[in-house]
DNA sequence: TGTACATCAGTGAACGCGCGTTCACTGATGTAC
DNA sequence: TGTACATCAGTGAACGCGCGTTCACTGATGTAC
């Protein structure tokens, strides 16, 4: 089965950095084994340094594309310049529920302050572009951006981390209220259920 | 050497516990090992399932320990009912370095959102009683307390991860201004250096 | 277009290593008289 | 209080295991004519 054709080598290539991003956020980054990763891309474990100098290198370039998707997702959510549907679609229970998909930054936020130069620079520039990103819906307004953006990751990651769904479920939704009524619109307590 | 007294066995064993609290917050809890751990007590690996089953029992039992040191913490910084003082220790420089012995709730967000059912129980009935507490000091406003404690902890946590000393300080005091100012005292950039 | 050969993506056994855990051993502590 | 013996906290070698990494091998792909 092996020797297939570039294009093909190519798109595993693609597959195991895919498969790393999705299975890091899932479960952590030191627990996945490369076995684990080829595994999760249809291949096995040898093959793995044709395509990568090692596991750190390609733990970067996953990284990187976690950052990326979570980015995509986010700014899929709130299409141009809506901050109350960004905080909605970042709060939601869809989001918090879809760990391997969502965003990386929640994810992995205090393996980051643990980890080595290379992987904290990669988080600190995602860390920048989310900011950026949610300063535009906030007319510039980068001091509040970087607010929304703390709190934002707090709720969702300490959502994450309760077990009591109800305690979960709160926590989003107060945090949306929050956010995105500021001060209008007081309580109206909904989407509890 | 061996062979110790009674009193100290059990001062050694408070020690592996404290040891381990500690080490966990600082490099996270997978990447610690038994050695690690009784030797930051000053013993070799061997004696541990002396005063353990195993790893995952110390591991419980340390997490624990961690939370309630973190909570200890919190509370010496807000003597009594002092919201805008515990915010303000909760997000200060100090408390950002000192991940080793600070909130264990910032220190494990992201790990506790992936550790199995007895660490997650854990880690809820501690997001549970800080909760509580901030609760407290807000005049039994609990729906504003979780949005300040998801906020705290996701500024804290945040200002680890980022890489750039400036925009990390920047984050713990924009967090500060917003929740401890909440409408009055406008902006009065200070703290910052 | 066909043939002949070089290339190289992927395989799976093997490596050294550090892990969690076990265990025979030690000698000071604790206890019985 | 002293002596004689049992206890057991801690030691360090050893275990099986899974890890990251290496490597000889394979056979389809890519290339040259």
């Amino acid at each position: 089965m092996p020797r297939v054709s570039r294009a093909e080598a190519q798109s595993h290539r693609q597959q195991i950095t895919e498969a790393s991003a999705r299975l890091f956020k899932e479960r952590g980054i030191n627990v996945v084994s490369v076995a684990d990763l080829m595994g999760a891309a249809g291949l096995t474990h040898g093959g793995f340094y044709g395509h990568f100098e090692s596991r750190a290198a390609l733990l970067e370039e996953a990284l990187q594309r976690a950052l990326l998707e979570g980015e995509a997702n986010v700014e899929a959510a709130g299409p141009a310049g809506d901050f109350p549907g960004l905080v909605r679609g970042y709060l939601s229970r869809t989001h918090r529920d879809a760990r391997d998909s969502g965003c990386a930054v929640a994810a992995l936020v205090s393996d980051a302050a643990r980890a080595e130069d290379g992987a904290r620079a990669i988080m600190t520039r995602h860390v920048e572009s989310f900011i950026a990103a949610v300063t535009e819906t906030l007319d510039g307004d980068e001091a509040r951006a970087i607010v929304a953006v703390s709190a934002m990751v707090g709720a969702l990651a300490l959502s994450r981390a309760v077990a009591d769904p109800a305690r979960s479920d709160a926590i989003l939704r107060l945090m949306r209220d929050h956010l995105s009524g500021s001060n209008a619109a007081p309580s109206h307590v909904d989407m509890g259920k």
